[in-house]
DNA sequence: CTGTTAGCGCATTCAC
DNA sequence: GTGAATGCGCTAACAG
């Protein structure tokens, strides 16, 4: 049906090598000969058939990019940035180009896992996994195990804004195995498998400073008088979740101890990084703490939310309460007020994430680096207002 | 290296092809010889080559979503819908799913017609192409042939939210050709190819009425007694720049046709869909015609930026200046003040062209479905203030 | 520099 | 229901 290596090898007058060599490029071939099938390749639009290319030569082109959620520009920004590391997508004919695939999983562990297999199947180059994980034990397991397969498999692996595999889920070199529930309960810090190196097969972290960032708008919080800080967190089992609100709890049991006892009736758990979770849980917070004067959101977007719900409710920002986010997307410089927030090198992490997974960086000592975060104060805070009532 | 077909068959002590049936699931086989092969497989932990099955079948599960600009959530947000179309990712060796995987252009052409080169290698199932096309003729018949080769090799080709392929874009049906530079001219309404289908090989597109949502936006300035507006475009050789800023004057020349007179006046070009497009179009608008009253932007995104720029030079929105964007991007319901925008069904927008896609929708007659869009007048549009200064 | 020869790993005919 | 053969289209040694 399609046209094929033969076919162009006989219109050139050659033998369907030579037109593979002129193809690739990585080869000598005489300027007459290469001028006469690149001809017939024209002239018979011949497109390369990658799988058959791909089995011969087994390799692949093919870089994955996963992300838990393809709609938030947190994950558009890292995914793009990846992207704009792989070159400029060569010339038809031309090699050596790497093709970068964004996976969208939706925060489900499955698809998570299902693509990862699909990604394997196609023996991609790289894979790339970005934002937070989930924290469940069990998926935690199984991703390990399919991660360390892939990368001895000679995939490379790119961990971009989540923490790095936890060693002990270890998996033995050997092949056959039945279903290793091995029971190792350790608890312990882990000891480093793989001296210095990365953990394992080469996979490589870019972890976000999520706690220290978060724990520094607290202080900036605190400093500025607030005493009555509520906060709403993303989904409950991600890693960046649990990072930042341990940040946020971290600077109070330094500067202010005293408002750990409650801290609970200050947390809100929302459903999702997004606007109505936001919403929902600023509200929730003014029916349990009427004299809130911060609050503190998951990232942006859920910032955006509380905004709305506290504007909803007659209050001024920053005048009644301050509000921050996190990660300071575009949209946060130009919220009214601009939005307090601590910024999170998207872009930079996302480009030595992609230069990390096409080999072209030296991976980190320990495999494990970690960009740091910055605090950006803007208009969304301000000391707390006089007693109200 | 990796394990195959055949060390699974041996393993289960049955012929390789027993194997890729039980695999594929598409072919009767005794349930105690499936079980021992799906036993042998997971003791093997044997995962598909995808490549030499895609070869021996010559068939492909990617499907590729061309994306303009990834970080940018009109763009997240189709995309999301699409993938959501697919389906949930099957079960490790389950068969017949899909891949959805998005591939940034950044809005070139070049990557574009990369892009689609590197999916026509794979082999692609389906391409949607997302957002709106460049306004380039040489572009243009570049594309149009490439995507009607796709198409008749057998990939299904959606196009969503850009308008239909120009049937002057032909091409003949033979396949060797010496540069087909026909200077075709024509200039007169096109005279519809292949008769009531889709134009040439089964290429569906799903328009947005970007002209009628611009124009009921502008009608509603209008209505409110606005006089001086003016126009941030997207970047200028964009088919949805083109319409929107169309359906803007079309509303003039309704409505206010003396207004037509100095419109360039009035319109200044942004060089992207971007905030700062918007910052520095309102900047020049403002040095142009101090005395405006309204400011239409490109979308939401550039919205957002042109509203910084006028509280930035000291002017009240909705009081003093009117702003209005496109799309109705998550934010702009969030933005203060909320936001006057046009609605565009991007989510289902998405979906559909997934369902399309997957073959799994029957075509709109004629090939070419318009989705509606609606006027959302909201916080940030009021009427004009009386004289100023 | 170029042609010849072998597979890459799997999905299919066909026989049995 | 299952096994044995054949070839998908290409790349990678080898020769020459």
């Amino acid at each position: 049906m399609a046209v094929t290596l033969a076919d162009v090898a006989t219109r050139a007058g050659v033998s369907a090598a030579t037109v593979s060599r002129v193809l690739s490029g990585n080869y000598p071939v005489a300027g007459a000969t290469r001028t006469r099938v690149m001809r017939a390749v024209e002239e018979l639009q011949y497109v390369v058939n990658g799988p058959a290319s791909a089995l011969a030569a087994s390799t692949s082109d093919l870089v994955g990019v996963l992300v838990n959620d393809i709609a938030d520009p947190f994950f558009g920004i890292i995914a793009s940035a990846v992207q704009s590391e792989m070159g400029t997508v060569g010339q038809s004919g031309a090699g050596g180009q790497k093709l970068a695939v964004v996976c969208n999983t939706g925060g489900s562990t499955e698809s998570e896992l299902s693509y990862l297999t699909h990604l394997q199947r196609q023996r991609a180059a790289a894979v790339v996994l970005t934002g937070s994980g989930v924290e469940d034990e069990k998926h935690g397991a199984a991703l390990a195990t399919r991660l360390r397969r892939l990368a001895s498999g000679g995939t490379r692996i790119v961990l971009c804004g989540r923490p790095p595999l936890a060693p002990e889920h270890q998996e033995p070199e050997g092949a056959a195995r039945e279903k290793a529930r091995a029971p190792k309960e350790d608890g312990q810090g882990g000891e480093s498998v793989g001296s210095g190196a990365d953990s394992g097969h080469g996979i490589v972290t870019i972890a976000f400073d999520n706690r220290g960032g978060s724990r520094r708008l607290t202080e900036h919080l605190l400093s500025l008088g607030h005493r009555s800080i509520g906060y709403v967190t993303g989904p409950s089992d991600r890693t960046t979740t649990r990072d930042r609100l341990e940040g946020h709890r971290l600077a109070l049991r330094a500067a202010a101890p005293e408002l750990l006892a409650d801290a609970d009736q200050f947390t809100v758990h929302g459903g999702a990084y997004d606007r109505s979770s936001g919403y929902d849980g600023a509200l929730e917070l003014l029916r349990r703490v009427p004299r809130l004067t911060a609050v503190l959101a998951a990232n942006d977007t859920v910032a955006l939310g509380v905004c709305a719900a506290l504007r909803d409710q007659g209050l001024r920002i920053p005048e009644d309460v301050s509000v921050a986010g996190f990660d300071d997307l575009p949209f946060s410089a130009d919220a009214s007020p601009t939005l307090t927030t601590v910024r999170i090198p998207l872009h930079d992490a996302g480009a030595r994430a992609g230069r990390l997974a096409l080999g072209r960086e030296t991976p980190p000592p320990g495999g494990v680096a970690t960009v740091r975060t910055e605090l950006l104060a803007r208009g969304s805070t301000a000391p707390p207002p006089g007693p109200r009532g």
